[in-house]
DNA sequence: TTCTTATTTGGCTAAAATAGAAAATAGGAA
DNA sequence: TTCCTATTTTCTATTTTAGCCAAATAAGAA
């Protein structure tokens, strides 16, 4: 493939990548509600803070969450709001998924 | 966090997980064009066949795309056309990263 | 059946991702 | 300054992924 495009696809998986772990899926989601502090975040997942913080990294470094210092404390935020239609999709997968199990055991019972 | 939405968020992430890959983007893209098989991709890819059969088998596990024999090969279709979308949104995380960068560099010489 | 082509699967190694514990940083309050 | 709280970073152990090669499977042709 060449290489312009190819170099296109490693970014997008980049991107992708970041979103590719139930807590940062968990995390964007909540986030989608408004900023929140990582000790908010971190109460809300249930792990070792430094555990939500280096998720946290991730999605900031995809370009996914921005931060921002309050006193004490740092604010997470979405960036980029389109990023919800994107799980839309992703359900509509899930979705397709559990019709066709359907249809499995339907088939199997007729 | 409550049970119910752990499931759903870890099953979210596995569908994004096998998009999470810069062959797999390819093979999605190229799949948006119609049905192909297996030795079309691995001819565009340029990796081995046994590695491009087994992106598709992680696709396919995913829900995302469907295979279908023709006499002695196999092809691979989209299964879920709002895949699509979701890279435009990948898109314009990217552009967002790019604007930040120009800003950065544009305050640096300023 | 045997040969040939297309595809998948198993085995193996190297590289990347994950998580928790502990140490390092940063900012505010006493 | 010293203490306290919030967050990030480092270190280490473990698990998961990726990719090539070789072997196994599947379907059609001879």
């Amino acid at each position: 493939m060449e290489t312009v495009r190819q170099k296109r696809c490693e970014a997008q998986a980049r991107v992708i990548k970041a979103l590719a772990h139930p807590t940062r899926v968990f995390l964007v989601e909540e986030l989608a509600n408004g900023p929140r502090c990582v000790c908010e975040l971190t109460a809300l997942v249930g792990t070792d803070i430094s555990t939500v913080s280096k998720h946290l990294a991730i999605l900031k470094n995809a370009g996914i969450v921005q931060d921002e210092r309050r006193g004490t404390q740092i604010f997470y935020s979405l960036r980029v709001p389109c990023i919800l239609n994107f799980f839309q999709c992703v359900g509509a997968v899930l979705e397709a998924v559990a019709e066709e199990h359907q249809a499995v055991v339907l088939n199997a019972r007729a």
